[in-house]
DNA sequence: ATTTATTTTTAGATTTGTCTAAAAATAAAT
DNA sequence: ATTTATTTTTAGACAAATCTAAAAATAAAT
């Protein structure tokens, strides 16, 4: 069966999805807040979705995706991933833009749209705010993000975001070839000013502060 | 004041700015059939519309959209013909697949959106179809299409469709280096075979065969 | 174990965009 | 110049998604 919901239905199973994956638990009020209405309204498309097969929901007990809603939400997810990757790396948005944009963008539900926007991006695994990018089968990376400071030595992993947005630390970083993706693993930790010594996958190597290493979030291979 | 209509309205503005351009004359049951709907519907959408200043309209007497309706068109059709070249030119679809998505990419209204992907395109005159692009302040290119065998001999002009989608013309003209936006001139018409010689502004001289010649069309500088 | 507070759901109204069926205005035809 | 046909508009209903206010269920507190 050819899934196709409302913007609406959409945006409450992406939050239910959001809020379960950050509190394990949900609840009306929750939701409501999180979508900025009221809990009135949440109830009525509580049962809706469950009308849908996307949700099992047990009036005043509880709710949460069922298997279909969850792959509906992932869907929802890599959709709204994808464009801010292109927002980013083609259209050169700022990563505190592109919100809003890929909000709507997440919308547009053509499977083809998708599937050939992730091929002309390059099947990026990660979103510019280092979250995973799920594959066309709903598969996801399972992400434990760490800040590079706290990698341990002579483990390799790949940068999946950069918490500070100064245009001087992004101007330094790509100084240094240093970009989402990039894959390095630390040869040394200097105790003196907790500096980090980084070796890229072509050999090269250099020093990063430790304010750096702080900023720079990556994800263990 | 910062322009913001519905998907619903957006649709109605669109319809009327076609049917306007081809006809000139536009009423109630054409624009019905165009959308799709029924005409009582739509006299409640050009009230609507009338409503916000977008259409100049008296019951029975007959509608056209105001200065403001007409600016808020071009700007739709802005979005949508910047799409369609963006799913041709960089997703690679084919231009008879393009149009449905098209018609949902067309609704995201974010200026920076739009001016951005038009700065990553190159600033395209013309959609794959050959229709022309407005540019962010809404001026349009009027487009005098007509085929290539039409073209006057040393009149220069700029290739914006060709009506032929088989796979064997487009692989011809691509190995030509033919394409839209292809600027050439006619140096010559056979009479016997009516086939034309053709030059590139690097001066490079081909020859062209009548069936071809009047499958490409042409928009004269 | 009641009372009190919180959460969730119902009941009923509202807005947007649509519809059908009937009425009103305009146009065409005898 | 009436009658007939066509077009357009009104009137009233409906579905989706929302809201406020009140009721019901559950949880917390004395």
């Amino acid at each position: 069966m050819r899934a196709n919901f409302s913007i609406a239905e959409e945006n409450y199973i992406k939050s239910i999805y959001h809020l379960q994956q950050a509190t394990g638990e949900v609840n009306t009020n929750a939701l409501a807040n999180h979508l900025n209405t009221k809990a009135a309204s949440v109830t009525d498309m509580l049962k809706k979705l469950q009308a849908k097969n996307l949700l099992n929901y047990l009036p005043y007990k509880g709710f949460k995706l069922s298997r279909e809603g969850n792959k509906a939400a992932v869907m929802i997810i890599r959709r709204h991933r994808l464009w801010e990757f292109f927002l980013v790396d083609k259209l050169h948005f700022n990563w505190d833009e592109i919100h809003e944009v890929a909000e709507e963008l997440e919308h547009i539900r053509s499977k083809k749209l998708i599937d050939k926007l992730d091929e002309f991006l390059g099947y990026p695994k990660f979103d510019p705010h280092g979250d995973p990018i799920p594959d066309s089968n709903g598969k996801i990376d399972e992400l434990k993000q760490l800040p590079l400071a706290n990698l341990p030595v002579n483990k390799q992993a790949i940068i999946t975001s950069v918490l500070n947005q100064s245009n001087e630390l992004l101007a330094f970083l790509s100084s240094r070839n240093i970009a989402i993706g990039t894959v390095l693993e630390i040869k040394d930790k200097l105790p003196f000013d907790n500096s980090v010594e980084i070796k890229f996958k072509n050999k090269q190597s250099i020093n990063i502060s430790e304010q750096v290493a702080k900023a720079i979030q990556v994800n263990p291979l």
